[in-house]
Formats: structure tokens, C-alpha cells, sequence
RNA sequence: GGUCCGUUGGUGAAGAGGUUAACACGUCACCCUCUCAAGGUGAUAUACAUGGGUUCGAGCCCCAUACGGAUCACCA
């Protein structure tokens, strides 16, 4: 009995080679230089922000270099997976503008000649590549069960041994081959583990393109490769889909580097090339002190999902993830601020060694450029499909006058330097409030005047302006001259700077005027520019605002 | 506990032995101004974790310490 009747016992089906799938996926013919690559998550149904970055990092090496990448689900951990998982990442990245040129493109169709892109569908290669170590004498089953196990585990941490299954703690390392066959042949369950041919008092030297030379220990672990439901761990597929694939760079987070020393193995067992590891950082928080990585139950601005209800651009998110992956990518792009994203050339060498702490305020500041560079009825359309998904009644209002709520936004929109304070769709209604009477009538109003405290002189004021100067068919300087004109009847000075060279002289100023005429109009003392509001709003409706004040 | 990585102002960072240690965000002040958002100017910030070494010279090289992070599953 040898190697090969026991893995013709536990493959008895699988006929193809190592060979045959050389074959079947060949060499891919690209340029010198090409960067083949792959974003590789579990069907969760969820979006990470960091896996947003990652994955727009791999698609744009790709895109930069006329290579690939590839979108590959890792859905070997059954518990894990989610229906519609694999939907909800395409349309998810989708949004962001990351583009997959293989993979799946839906729950059950995919492009691309290197597929199955779906591990669950890749079975049988993979047990063709345990196969072939098992025929090699390069892998064993395994029978210690989850308990067996776990006691080891204990007694490796109580003698303050290394934790792990190697060295004399490898209980079915050295089963003869008659023993395996039997215990096989009588059902008992088991894993395939790989032998591991490594040292751990040997220092294995690795360069990350990310984060330079590394030095580790040689791994000594016999890791499972295949779990006892027949699907490969992580590591093996890894090692199966990344070579079959051709994928020359794997861009992944940073939590893998202490498991390069079994891949460089796993490599090495086949004999086969290595790919080009590259290794992100995660987003960090500072949490109260202390730093963590953005953590998907304790953080919100963690889901992608968090900036579709606030209606923060994809654009901005984007922006700012760029940003956060390539340190020289801020400066290209103030200086570039008509170019696009992807016009932008990232280098590797750029990116952070060390993780970067979420910024929301600095995402807010990219945001509100990037909003004030819409046209308004750009904008215009992007609100209203923000409010249609996550505020109906403010929809309905909203769109009810296009034209109207498109001047609304347009509002020191068409100027050199453009109006920047909204960073998110969301904002707009706040915001702009008192521009729709539906909204402003139903308000709890609390006018509160500064400077000029005397109610009956405000009421006067108002009075006098709606009666005597307002006219709908003043341009702004005009406008402007008549509030002069009303403070100098009213005592007022006509400039701040009359007031404040001889403040004895006069009750107040033109600006204290025009505060009362702004509150009365919306109840804010802070809005846009009150010569566009009245222009919008137009005479009746000033009107009727300044007359209930007024008949208060 | 073992292994690995990291540490430049509140934040992201530039920096490949010789710089007054950039830049951007934030904060503050002033200017502009009818308010706000901007914009302009300036400032702020204990900024190179600490201690040793190498060197004529160290943020950059070496060692140690501290702190932070990652990882040590039949999860990925």
C-alpha cells in the first residue's frame, strides 16, 4: 500500500491532473508589466469600507497597467455566506466605479476563461492539487478531532510552548498509511493537513511590495488544507486559485502577512511561481484612546451604507479613499481638479506602511469641493434621486418645481468661487428650509433678534420695507441701496464702517437692518445670500412672512 | 506568551545623512463682508516615541526600551 492507494481512496472520482489544469488555464498573454489581480471577499452581504479600498486599489493597478482583475468569492465557510452576498458586492463596488473584468457578474453568471470564480464551484480542482500531495507523500489525514485539539491547545499554553499543530504535537503526522487507509474506510471523519518540510529556527526572507523586506520564521505548522467538509481553508485555495488564475500581484489587508510563510510553502510544494504579495493596512479609529481597526459592528461609518443615508457623493468617498491609499494623490488632484480619479497614476511605493485613522472631517471637507463643483442641475438630479430613496415627504416638495429648486441650488453656484457648505444631499433640506413654504409654514418658529431688541421697531421696519422699498425688479445693488436707504430713515448708519468710526450717532447699522429683514424672512440669522431668497421667494410671499410678524 | 509590523504636530502625510522639518484637513486671529459658506493673510500646534551608538553631521543607518497594531481555528 502507498501514497497513492490512499489518495485514490479519498479521491476515487478525481481524474484530471495537476497537469491537465496547467493546461486548461494557461500562461495568460499579456504585456511586459501587466498586473494581474484579484479582490477576493466573502459573500456577506455587507461592504467594508476598507474592502472598498482594497478593492479600488486592485482595479486601478489593473486598469493603470492593461492587466486584469478579477472578482473571486471566497464562500468556502458555508456559515458565512448570504444569499444575494454575491449581488451585493458587484452593485455595491459597482457604484464606486470598481469594474471587475472577470468573475461573476451576477448570483449565477460570470465572465472570464480562468473561472469557476466562485470557490464553491471549484471542488474539484481543488481536490485534484490535494490529490497530487497526497500522492507526493506532501500531505496526511488527519483524525484529531475539535476536542483533541483543544487540549492540546491548553497544554501547549500551560508549558508555554507555541501554540499549534507541528513538531511532536502533530499526532497523525507520522500514521502509517495502512492506519489512515482503515480509519478512512470505517468513515471516521478527518481533515487533510499539509506536511510541513519548514524549520522554525530558519529565518525565510520575503519582500512585500507594500511593505518591504520582512523576515520570519520558517512555518512548521501543519496547516489543514482541506476541512473535513471537503472544501480547501483559505490558505489553499489561495494558493490553487492564485496560481491557476495568474495572478501576478495579491493585494490583500495586511492581517495575512504573518501567513505568508505557509503560502511561500504552499508555493514552493507545487513548485510554482510566486505572485508579488501586497499587503494594505486596515483603516484605524481612534476609539476613546484607543486605536483599533473600523470595526463593522461597532462603527457605522464603516458600511457603505452609512454615506447612501447621509447621501455623501460616491465621488467624495472615493476622493478620500484615494487620498488614504496613495499619499501623493491630494496634491495631484488640487492641482487637477478637472481630471478624473482614474487619470491618476498610483504606485505602491505610496501607499501606507502604517494604518491611517479614519478621518470623517476630512472626508467632509473633500466632499463639500467636490459638491461645489456640480453644476446645479447635476446636483439637482443627484438630490432628488438621494430623497426619493430616503425622504419622500422632502421628495415630493423637492421636485415638485424643478425649475425653482434647481435655482435654489444654483444659488453662488455659477460664481469663480462657488457656495461650499453642503457636503452631503441630506444637507439640503435643512439647509434650504425656508425655501419651501410647505416645510418653513409647519415650523416652530423662534425669530430672535439681535442688535435690535424693541419689537414694535422691527415690526415697523418691516412695515415700511415691504410697503415702501421692496421691489421685485431690483437688481442686487439697487436692492442693496434701498436697505440702505430704510436704515438711514430708521436712524440706522448706511455703512458699518459710518457706524463704527462715530457709534454715538447712529441706533445701529445697515448689517443690523438687514438681520432683522433676513430673520423675519426665515427665522435664521446665518442663510445664503438674502437678495437671491427674495428674488426666489418673490414679493407676495415675503409678504405674507413679514405680515404675520408684523400682525403678531 | 510566541511571531511580525509600525511610531514625524489633533488628523492624513512629505522627507531615500546636511531643509528655517513641506503640504492638506482641523483650530484660532485678522482682512473682506448685510449674516453664513467661501476666499485672502497670518498664527497655532510639546511634531520626528525614549535611550544609547555609528558619523564631521541622523527624522533618515544600527541596537535596546516603551507604546500601538496584526496574527497564532476544520474563519476568511
Amino acid at each position: 500500500m502507498n501514497n497513492k492507494d490512499l489518495a485514490n481512496l479519498i479521491f476515487p472520482n478525481i481524474n484530471k491532473t495537476i497537469m491537465d489544469y496547467e493546461n486548461i488555464y494557461p500562461k495568460r498573454n499579456l504585456p511586459e508589466g501587466s498586473i494581474v489581480t484579484r479582490y477576493a471577499p466573502s459573500p456577506t452581504g455587507f461592504i467594508h469600507i476598507g474592502a472598498l479600498l482594497a478593492s479600488f486599489i486592485a482595479s486601478s493597478f489593473s486598469k493603470q497597467t492593461n492587466g486584469v482583475v478579477i472578482l473571486r468569492i471566497e464562500d468556502t465557510d458555508t456559515k458565512r455566506t448570504m444569499d444575494n452576498g454575491i449581488e451585493i458586492i458587484i452593485n455595491g463596488l459597482r457604484e464606486y466605479g470598481v469594474i471587475f473584468d472577470e468573475g461573476p457578474i451576477s448570483e449565477n453568471e460570470e465572465i472570464g476563461s480562468y473561472g469557476p470564480y466562485i470557490q464553491s464551484n471549484r471542488k474539484e480542482i481543488y481536490h485534484a492539487f490535494v490529490k497530487y500531495l497526497l500522492e507526493e507523500g506532501k500531505a496526511y489525514p488527519c483524525f484529531c478531532s475539535e476536542e483533541e485539539l483543544e487540549t492540546t491547545r491548553n497544554m501547549q499554553t500551560q508549558a508555554r510552548e507555541r501554540i499549534g499543530y507541528y513538531g511532536k504535537w502533530a499526532k497523525c503526522r507520522n500514521n502509517s498509511i495502512e492506519e489512515s487507509y482503515n480509519r478512512i474506510k470505517n468513515n471516521e471523519p478527518f481533515v487533510i493537513r499539509f506536511k510541513s518540510p519548514g524549520d522554525f529556527n530558519k529565518i525565510i526572507t520575503y519582500t512585500d511590495v507594500i511593505k518591504g523586506n520582512i523576515e520570519m520564521p520558517e512555518n512548521d505548522l501543519d496547516i489543514v488544507i482541506m476541512k473535513s467538509d471537503g472544501l480547501p481553508t483559505y490558505h489553499f485555495a489561495h494558493l490553487v486559485d492564485d496560481h491557476l488564475m495568474r495572478t501576478t500581484h495579491v493585494i490583500r489587508a495586511d492581517e495575512w502577512v504573518p501567513s505568508v510563510p505557509i503560502h511561500i510553502q504552499l508555493f514552493e510544494a507545487f513548485n510554482f511561481e510566486k505572485p508579488y504579495f501586497c499587503h494594505i493596512s486596515p483603516l484605524l479609529k481612534n476609539d476613546e484612546g484607543s486605536i483599533r481597526k473600523l470595526s463593522k459592528r461597532k462603527d457605522p461609518e464603516c458600511a457603505m451604507s452609512f454615506y447612501h443615508e447621509l447621501g455623501v457623493p460616491n465621488e467624495s468617498v472615493l476622493l478620500y479613499l484615494a487620498t488614504i491609499a496613495n499619499s501623493d494623490f491630494e496634491e495631484w488632484y488640487l492641482k487637477n481638479k478637472d481630471k478624473n480619479i482614474s487619470d491618476f497614476t498610483f504606485t505602491f511605493d505610496k501607499i501606507g506602511k502604517s494604518g491611517a485613522l479614519f478621518d470623517i472631517e476630512k472626508l467632509k471637507n473633500i466632499s463639500k469641493e467636490f459638491i461645489s463643483t456640480l453644476k446645479a442641475n447635476d446636483l439637482y438630479d443627484r438630490v432628488s434621486d438621494y430623497l426619493l430613496k430616503y425622504d419622500n415627504e422632502f421628495y415630493q416638495i423637492f421636485t415638485k418645481d424643478k425649475d425653482y429648486s434647481i435655482k435654489i441650488l444654483n444659488i453662488q453656484r455659477e460664481v469663480e468661487k462657488p457656495r461650499k457648505d453642503l457636503t452631503h444631499y441630506g444637507g439640503v433640506k435643512n439647509e434650504y428650509i425656508y425655501m419651501y413654504d410647505e416645510l418653513y409654514d409647519k415650523l416652530e418658529k423662534h425669530y430672535i433678534y439681535p442688535y435690535i431688541t424693541d419689537k414694535e421697531e422691527v415690526k415697523c421696519i418691516l412695515k415700511v420695507y415691504i410697503d415702501k422699498y421692496y421691489d421685485q425688479n431690483d437688481n442686487q445693488e439697487d436692492w442693496f441701496n434701498k436697505i440702505k436707504d430704510l436704515s438711514q430713515e430708521f436712524g440706522y448708519a448706511r455703512e458699518v464702517k459710518d457706524f463704527k468710526n462715530n457709534q454715538s450717532m447712529y441706533k445701529g447699522h445697515v448689517g443690523d437692518v438687514s438681520t432683522i429683514l433676513r430673520i423675519a424672512l426665515t427665522s435664521r440669522d446665518k442663510t445664503i445670500d438674502l437678495y437671491s431668497i427674495m428674488q426666489l421667494l418673490g414679493k407676495n410671499r415675503i409678504e405674507d412672512r413679514y405680515n404675520k410678524i408684523i400682525d403678531e
